[in-house]
RNA sequence: GGCCCGUUGGAGAAGAGGCUUAACUCAUAUCCCUUUCAAGGAUACAUUCAUGGGUUCGAAUCCCGUACGGGUCACCA
């Protein structure tokens, strides 16, 4: 007659530790802040749900003066994709949200590693044989087909579906039986016997939500797979516990599974975490709200905001507009590039989630590009066009100056031109100040000026604008172009216009209209007196008669 | 379907029994400013808090039911 304890002996003959060496191994952080952490798996790319969670971990570690590390869940091989790991460490950085500890490349730091799951190996099969032993953990040699039937038999007797009670046949294997199977070389998992029943309720806390009450867990799930693993429950119980985190921040998703974690942490005699389920962020499809989805919403993938030039704290900024509903209060009459200095608190965090505004995201975008000194926008825009915009970065590499004055157009003063909401607003709008550019407007979409206007009469006006140049500020070129306006019969300003529209020809905004569509190809632009001396003199006395010479034709 | 969570304007939301004529931000609309645009300024936009009932002198706020939305039921996380 075999024991629990020759039993775990087989399953793990070269387990010597213990639990209590773990203890010690792993000693509990003399860091009087909450210990959070980010735990994706490398299966894709870094979700935009993904960067709302590690942002709320990396706030509460650093408000409370706390820890906040990274730890990659890599126990899905057959999900694992190539480079996965490195995307995730860049994103986290490139949106700042920094890891203070943890899984990192080309090496993880801290005390409480490894970091990567696959890495941990020993630590879960050392906390399994103790486990196995006190007849907590047995093997289940159940195969995938034979739990399907069991599923469909469940489902047809509508029952319950899952391994629990009298439909969990291995937890009643003797342990002879159990021994002389594995011995046999038959393929199993080890499963948690649960002594949960689905007729009690638990009172479980939840930091935003507050009391939850949810059924006790009454599945024996699997807690090793097959391929000597772990899954997610355990490896959360196992490694939240031993890293010593004290607050698991993670999606609402996981409400469900808590009794599961719950009981696993008391059977372990483990001191339970704090949790936090976060709402999830949504997506209006079709009228109905649902979370976002990887294969349909391109801004599920954080990338999506890095290729079309959004400032990363953009991005971080409209999030936090989700995170604390206080945040957009608190940001009135503060500079954007400040909200770092934001306090968090989850009690004023939402419960459900919030649909994913881009329009908002805009508007925040664009204050944060008018807050950003003229360096700092150069050098985001240049490396933005580097990887993402060939054309704006064939520009750029033009003359980096001249592209720097154009950039700089109407930012001083305390209204700073907030034209931008992203960096792949910027080439369509600047392409005009470039010859070439220029040209292939102009031939595209041809020259169109008012109708109203006769060509004799424009072609003059635009001849007699060169002399304003020398104009030594943008007052008196101004005033020099009322003058040509007024010679011409047309209005020195809107209200007089109005006042009496039929004594002019139109008003200073036509003729300056004119200049513009002749300088830029177009009726909109940025300030014509700056533009116009970026263009150069030169230049714009050739723009002005390449536009001439057509209007003579 | 079982279980869990949620429901205040187009969106994010404040609100903890009387201070709410429901804050603030985005969006939208109109007006002002203005040589165009981007801005900036002003105003408007929920007679009502999913719904039905209850508790109370008094409810968006407390209780119950219903509806609706979302999540979850894997050897995925």
């Amino acid at each position: 007659m075999k024991t629990y304890e020759d039993l775990a002996n087989i399953i793990f003959p070269d387990i010597d530790e213990t639990i209590e060496d773990l203890e010690k191994k792993y000693p509990p952080r003399n860091c009087k802040g909450e210990v959070t952490r980010f735990a994706p798996s490398p299966t894709g790319f870094l979700h935009t749900g993904s960067l709302f969670t590690s942002l709320v971990s990396k706030k509460v570690a650093e408000s409370s003066d706390g820890v906040f590390y990274l730890r990659l869940e890599d126990t899905d091989q057959k999900r694992e994709v190539v480079g996965a790991k490195e995307t995730l460490v860049s994103g986290l950085k490139t949106f700042g949200v920094t890891p203070d500890e943890g899984f990192d490349i080309p090496h993880e730091h801290g005390e409480y590693g490894p970091y990567l799951q696959s890495n941990r190996r020993n630590i879960y099969r050392i906390v399994l044989k103790e486990l196995v032993k006190r007849g907590d953990v047995y093997p289940c040699f159940c195969s995938s087909d034979d739990l399907n039937k069991l599923r469909e038999f469940q489902e047809r007797n509508k029952m319950v579906p899952g391994y629990y009670g009298e439909f969990a046949k291995c937890r009643n294997l003797t342990v002879d039986e159990a021994i002389s199977r594995i011995e046999n070389g038959e393929p199993y998992v080890l499963r948690f016997k649960s002594h949960g029943d689905h007729e009690n309720k638990i009172e479980c806390e939840d930091l935003i939500r507050g009391r939850i009450s949810i059924s006790e867990n009454d599945l024996d799930v699997v807690v090793l797979k097959s391929d000597g693993l772990p899954t997610y429950h355990f490896a959360h119980v196992v490694d939240d516990h031993f890293m010593r985190t004290t607050i698991v921040i993670r999606g609402e998703e996981w409400i469900s599974s808590l009794p599961l974690h719950v009981e696993m942490f008391k059977r372990l005699n483990f001191p339970l975490v704090k949790y936090a389920h976060l709402p999830l962020i949504m997506k209006m499809d079709n009228g109905k709200k649902r979370k976002f989805s990887k294969r349909k919403d391109p801004e599920a993938n954080v990338s999506y905001f890095l290729e079309n030039g959004y400032p990363p704290v953009s991005l971080i900024v409209y999030l936090m507009t989700i995170v604390n509903s206080n945040f957009e209060e608190w940001l009135v009459g503060r500079n954007v590039l400040d909200f770092n200095e934001f306090k968090f608190s989850f009690s004023k965090m939402s419960l459900d989630g919030a649909l994913f505004d881009l329009k908002k995201l805009d508007y925040y975008s664009k204050e944060v590009i008018a807050s950003f000194d003229i360096d700092t926008l150069f050098n985001n825009v240049k490396k933005y066009a580097e990887q993402y915009d060939t054309d704006l970065n064939e520009l750029i590499n033009r003359d980096e100056t001249y592209f720097k004055s154009i950039l700089n157009i109407e930012r001083d003063g305390p209204h700073p031109r907030k034209d931008y909401a992203k960096y792949k607003d910027i080439y369509p709008s600047i392409r005009f100040f470039y010859r070439d550019q220029y040209e292939e407007i102009v031939r595209d979409s041809g020259i169109a000026f008012n109708p109203k206007f006769e060509k004799t009469l424009i072609h003059e006006i635009l001849l007699e604008s060169t002399s304003l140049y020398s104009c030594l500020d943008e007052t008196s070129w101004f005033e020099g172009l009322k003058e040509i306006a007024s010679k011409h019969s047309f209005a020195k300003d809107t209200k007089t216009f109005k006042a009496n529209p039929s004594d002019y020809l139109g008003h200073v905004g036509d003729v300056a209209e004119m200049l513009r569509i002749t300088f830029t190809g177009s009726r909109r632009s940025p300030n014509l007196y700056q533009t116009l001396h970026i263009l150069g003199e030169d230049e714009m006395n050739s723009r002005i008669a390449f536009i001439a010479s057509t209007l003579l034709k």
